[in-house]
DNA sequence: ATGAAAGCGCTAACAG
DNA sequence: CTGTTAGCGCTTTCAT
């Protein structure tokens, strides 16, 4: 295990100062081209790479940013967490990855952390959407809060459009027809299952109509959407279609509805929610879903910190369009189709 | 947006030198506990953190490490790394992730960008468990692999025991008087799948037995382990128990094995492997399967990266053990039982 | 075109 | 007990 070398190690071999081989290493100045090679050569041959954190002390930048996970790192964040590491890269930073755990003190922890290494900015994410209390006053570096948003308005935060997303899902059920609409979703208090919701009901108004029942609030799984399905059936409701609030949801209503002699899309049509590909592809049939874009939505993210980081910051709260993306459970025979 | 305050500030504030201060914000030397409180005071007022790059300029030490996934971060690899952001935390150590997108110049560079930032240890890890080849000769840190493995022998890579995983899922089928079995699992292609298969024949041989077909290799999603149901009950083979090399294929059996009359785990007892609660809990009836304990791999990882970065390196292969969850696939009624 | 020297923020000797 | 000084690795004037 070799050492790390030094500039001055590179500019002793390399037989000139260390002002000169900095020059040479970095393409300022002028210098005899003959210099800047044997200067390379050097570098190359001892495996030199400048010390990032020496080389800052000057530039004031560390080309770095801080990722900070309210909670656990999971599902939602990991796309989110891409498409800011990608459009980071595009601009040469790194990131620095930090899992909160759902716990202020270690969070409190981390943004010291992050302050003491100096990142360009930071980002903040999570699994929830709620609006949660800002991470710090007065940070001397600008913070952006992906999928879930800040409480303080002034804030940057960057936030899936869920009312937009079950907007389209209306759309979409009422554009093939279908008039008789259910809703299963998530326990009522999160506001990912409030929000859709609302959305819905004030979609389906806009028509003239109404939800054939109160939304069915209750868990995110697969086993709530069976027993959702038992609890429609065993009201007298007529319905033609079924908007979940997730795709978990969705495949447990999907089995439930075959197990009850309904085809799905003929009898019922059937929309998720998340385009989570494990589930829409397992699904029998394939599911029609609305896709967050979280990778996008990461990316935007990130393109607004690095904004922030040059100097033109863009606060307040803005909504990322979700996406349709129809399968069979809606469309017979269709195939896959992507709409804006 | 407020500046970096210094340590000169702060020494200014609390009219001290700066050398003074520095003592007395690291509890070194002997000061008078008045002048060390008048500098926290001062270093409270102006929210003072020390520049890490600058002090790692003497200590030559970063706290920090890299985290490589060769492939894109996905289901295997976040375990790895919270089990690893875990251990490391606990010993004050940062995490500087960088996602390899399957591409080695992409790889390549972030190796480069770690080292420049002076990591103290790099973490490489993967979505498969194949041997890939090192990341670098002769780098100036050490570097555990975790998940996936190094080519090189003597490189220190911590991997799952899948064969000792396998064998435990054969072990288990037996112990519920399971002898007519079969393994469905991904292609044949991957290494895991033909490891998981291997240990599993090899299992039975030491009991007399074999498989009552061929291992039916396909892919590792719910369709195929539908499929593969199709062709088990097209060939006359009778069978009692199938073992699948994932918990994907697993459900897929499970809902064929419904929909064909046929009980679980009355008429066939199920396992699957990853225990992948998503999949294991919406299973009808749960799923029982092998874990592979990665967060446990991935914290494993981290301590033998901090015992190398101490001086004591522990090269070669080291295979972390899987453990069976027994749930209601395999055995009736049963509450959710772990076993070692 | 090149070298010498100052300084980024901090720590650690060494004086006083 | 406190201040001064040198130096970590690098960049950037300013001389030469």
């Amino acid at each position: 295990m070799e050492r790390h070398a030094t500039i001055a190690d590179v500019a002793a071999l390399a037989g000139v100062s260390v002002g000169t081989a900095s020059k040479a290493l970095n393409g300022r100045g002028s210098l005899r081209e003959e210099t800047r090679m044997r200067v390379r050569e050097a570098a190359r041959q001892l495996s030199f790479e400048a010390n990032a954190g020496a080389r800052s002390l000057h530039s004031g930048r560390t080309y770095t940013v801080g990722m900070i996970t309210t909670d656990t790192i999971g599902r939602f964040s990991i796309p989110v967490l891409m498409g800011a590491e990608d459009a980071l890269g595009a601009g040469e930073m790194s990131v620095f990855l930090c899992d909160g755990r759902d716990d202020p003190i270690r969070e409190q922890y981390y943004v010291k952390t992050l302050l003491s290494r100096r990142v360009d900015g930071m980002i903040v994410t999570g699994r929830r959407t709620e609006a949660r209390a800002p991470i710090g006053a007065n940070l001397p570096v600008p913070v952006v809060y992906a999928f879930i948003s800040s409480a303080d308005p002034g804030d940057c935060s960057v936030v899936p459009d869920e009312a937009g997303g079950a907007r389209k899902a209306v759309e979409h059920l009422l554009a093939v027809g279908r008039t008789r609409i259910a809703h299963i979703t998530g326990p009522e208090h999160h506001n990912s299952a409030r929000v859709r919701a609302a959305a819905a009901t004030e979609r389906l108004a806009e028509d003239g109509l109404s939800l054939v029942a109160p939304p069915l609030f209750g868990g995110w799984s697969e086993v709530w959407g069976r027993q959702a399905v038992g609890i429609l059936l065993a009201g007298r409701t007529e319905f033609d279609a079924v908007f979940c609030g997730s795709d978990q949801i969705a495949r447990g209503v999907c089995d439930a509805l075959r197990a009850a002699g309904r085809r799905v899309p003929q009898d019922v049509a059937l929309i998720g929610f998340d385009n989570w590909d494990v589930m829409t592809e397992a699904c029998q049939p394939p599911l029609t879903s609305i896709d967050l874009d979280l990778e996008g939505l990461g990316r935007s993210a990130a393109q607004m910190l690095l904004a922030a980081i040059n100097g033109s910051p863009s606060p307040g709260r803005h909504a990322h369009p979700c996406r349709l993306v129809v399968r069979e459970s809606t469309v017979r025979e269709s195939t896959t189709v992507l709409l804006p």
